[in-house]
DNA sequence: TGCGTATTCCCCCGTTGCGGGTGATTTATC
DNA sequence: GATAAATCACCCGCAACGGGGGAATACGCA
């Protein structure tokens, strides 16, 4: 049941099982067409630009090109194409790797069959679904350490540091003396057990202070 | 109708009318107990660690402490609670604050009081809940722009210098003399039009080539 | 109100890194 | 086989960095 108005879907997995199931769930809800499916990155890659979905449907774990490395040059072929990742991890390198290359949203493969339904239609209304331990993941990637042993002085010159600013730069913009830059600077580095800006950068950064 | 493994849940905000509302809304649903509610986060501040809820809504447009400067200072009362922000405030700057701070999830005031009782419920079960747009402006947070004109290497280079690392450094970290670091980021300078490490950092973190 | 901490500023020292100019060679990729 | 990317080379002067010492206000919480 084809229509104009139709959101058009493609799915790229490699599962036959899954791929077909997706499909015909998503083809048989109203308002959904189904414009094309592919049993892996390579065969969309080369056929999808005529499709030009509104909605791709993406496996991470495909045969050849991995979804994850497919994504970018998929995103160049279609820029306007919202991109959900349909898969069973739930690694931060992948998540983050995804929403980094362009991803409209991330879901895992135990989403009943009407959420991934409604999750189409939500990223088409300018939203981003996720999967609830995913929403939280990406949150807690935005969270601080509430037990920084940094001062409010010492985080905030430590955070311009990381800017790649110089200590001079530094003092003239919080408009203090370099010497004062200076003595918090050596405070962090006797805080963090460091002795460059390297090194306290990479602390305070794996331990959430900045 | 109180009970012993109800979800026990706070309520921060100002209008006497939307927090009668809600906590009778959440009070009349069941498995959900009304712990607390306040009008003021000094209200909230002085007699919320008696009360200890599971989850905490909390208003960011408050008379006096706003619901955002509240937050660290709720989240070290109330270490164990799950706070949920509920305002009509969508800009990035709040949004990010917050989650920084310790929240645990972002709903717009327009979320329809069923949705306001699910995220309570997703948040207890790990989940971040957050309105579409909300969710889709975290997601955008992390997306690079794909029309970096830096090559691949460039990129990998200012990223290392974004870490605060020497070119030296940078150069037996990765395999590679100090001149050809040199000679990249002199490129990089260039492209970027900047003529410092600080500039170079911001010019593209700014447009989120790194 | 007072104790402790945070923040501010000052001097010394030697070493290293940074920004910029100009050039050349070897790999990939199309 | 052309174009772009990545590699290495040698020149220069100045600024920034890391670490040692000490000391005076300002501020917040009890």
């Amino acid at each position: 049941m084809k229509h104009e108005l139709d959101i058009r879907v493609a799915i790229i997995e490699d599962d036959e099982t899954i791929r077909e199931g997706y499909a015909f769930l998503i083809g048989n809800t109203p308002g959904y067409t189904i414009a094309g499916t592919y049993p892996s990155a390579e065969d969309a890659l080369k056929k999808i630009d005529d499709v030009a979905p509104d909605v791709l449907l993406l496996d991470v774990e495909l045969p050849g090109i991995s979804g994850i490395d497919a994504l970018p040059r998929l995103k160049k072929l279609l820029p306007d194409t919202h991109i959900l990742i349909l898969t069973v991890y739930e690694q931060e390198m992948l998540i983050f790797r995804a929403l980094g290359s362009g991803a409209s949203g991330y879901l895992t493969k135990n989403t009943p069959p009407e959420k991934i339904v409604a999750a189409i239609h939500e990223v088409m209304e300018g939203g981003g679904p996720m999967s609830a331990h995913i929403a939280r993941m990406v949150i807690s990637s935005f969270k601080r350490n509430d037990t920084s042993p940094l001062t409010r002085r010492e985080t905030e010159i430590l955070e311009q540091i990381a800017t790649g600013k110089s200590r001079k730069r530094i003092a003239d913009e919080l408009f203090i003396d370099l010497e004062t830059v200076k003595s918090h600077i050596k405070n962090i580095y006797h805080k963090l057990d460091v002795h460059s800006k390297a090194d306290a950068i990479k602390a305070a950064k794996d331990n959430k202070f900045i």
